[in-house]
DNA sequence: AAGGAAATGTCAGGAAGCCGTCAGGACGGC
DNA sequence: GCCGTCCTGACGGCTTCCTGACATTTCCTT
């Protein structure tokens, strides 16, 4: 599901986004101040971002700044009170990718949110996932290599978007086993190693030498692009 | 113009519905109850009809039932409230053409709006639905392999429906519960299974390797064009 | 550079889970 | 009552999953 996450602390009108957006079908999430909105945005990165620019705290700009320079590109639309055009420009300066002023209405708010999203996901179909050359459909829980359907088993897939929510960042067998399985144990046994020896097996080149299902010593697993 | 007639009985509703639509080009009329709104459509058809299941004398069931009997033709989307899961069916079988679900998103509705608009200037491509070899006439409610007519159990074309509304993604036997039987129970019996089992014997070529009903292990049916 | 400890990769077999199938019986309409 | 329909639980086949033993790699220590 599409993800987005609100930075905005009138939680007024946080909530208000929230339901309008959540009845369009997204999946929402919201944070109260820069701080915690940065914090959410790394941990578990959104699809979408609506940030507010005046925030307490650390304010709007600094969040942008930050998120950009720690690597995240998804699409941030700026919500920003003062009509200034410099705020606007300095704000697309930073990486934003649309602004709406408010006070806003809601139906342009979700046009512009959608027309984000669809120039984000531009390549490859909305629901597709994609690395290396691996394309997971998450609609039908197809998944093909270089075109060709691959069958993994449930676990195997489920491990995957597991892995794929948090790409780019290192994951433990742990937080695994609990997204995973829903256990919260140490792991002792081998369990997730040998489903990532599976993922390999059935989506790697070379699964000796994986390029994308890659082993961090010591810390867990972590899905390259 | 393209004209839209509104059958519902929450002015408010109605109304706001009415400036969406007008901003977007369309010639819209209300009526605020089943008589009218059928009297209405009878002596001025619209382009398309949006239509209240919950309504104030005549039900939207029974409108819907009379236009279709009347011969009426253009596409008619239901508004139907979420808790009624099934009525979503019920309406299908009488010939809706879609339905949204109460609350809905404006956005949402406008583009279901255009895309029946933009189905029905296609010829032949209403009221039948089809995949593979089969087609689903929804208002004679016959369905057709190859061209010879498939009797069907009631549930069996309810729950075959209920597939093609999801037709691409894979539904899980609770949602197919709850949309075909209402339930929100658990699945522990093979309740789900057996039906598709007569779905498969009827309208599969080979029912051991369906190529249209699929299995999609631990997650549910989905239902292959 | 060699050795060793710790972490990860690999494998195979049994256990568990999931789905297809079937038959019996309940239910309701004609 | 009869017939079609529907639901259910049992059973069996097949896939998937987990596990622990063993092999290999990595990296730190000396």
């Amino acid at each position: 599901m599409t993800r987005v996450l609100v930075i905005e602390d009138n939680l007024d009108l946080a909530y208000g986004l929230r339901n309008n957006l959540e009845i369009e079908g997204y999946e929402v999430d919201v944070a109260e101040d820069g701080s915690i909105g940065l914090a959410r945005a790394t941990e578990r990165p959104p699809d979408l971002i609506i940030l507010d620019l005046t925030l307490p705290g650390l304010d709007g700009f600094r969040v942008l700044k930050a998120l950009r320079e720690g690597g995240a590109a998804m699409p941030v639309l700026i919500l920003t009170a003062r009509d200034a055009e410099s705020d606007k420009v300095r704000g697309l300066k930073l990486g934003a990718d649309d602004y709406v002023t408010k006070p806003f209405g809601v139906l342009e708010l979700l046009a512009r949110v959608e027309a984000l999203l669809r120039r984000g996901a531009a390549p490859g179909a909305r629901g597709s996932l994609r690395f290396g050359e691996v394309v997971i459909d998450t609609r039908t829980r197809v998944v093909e290599r270089r075109g060709a359907p691959v069958a993994l088993a449930p676990k195997e897939l489920d491990l995957l978007l597991a892995l794929w929510e948090r790409r780019g960042s290192v994951v433990s067998r742990a937080e695994l086993m609990r997204e995973v399985w829903g256990y919260q144990t140490d792991v002792l046994s081998r369990t997730v190693d040998t489903h990532i020896a599976e993922l390999r097996r059935k989506l790697e080149n070379d699964p000796g030498r994986p390029a994308h299902i890659l082993t961090v010593r010591k810390a867990g697993y972590r899905l390259a692009l």
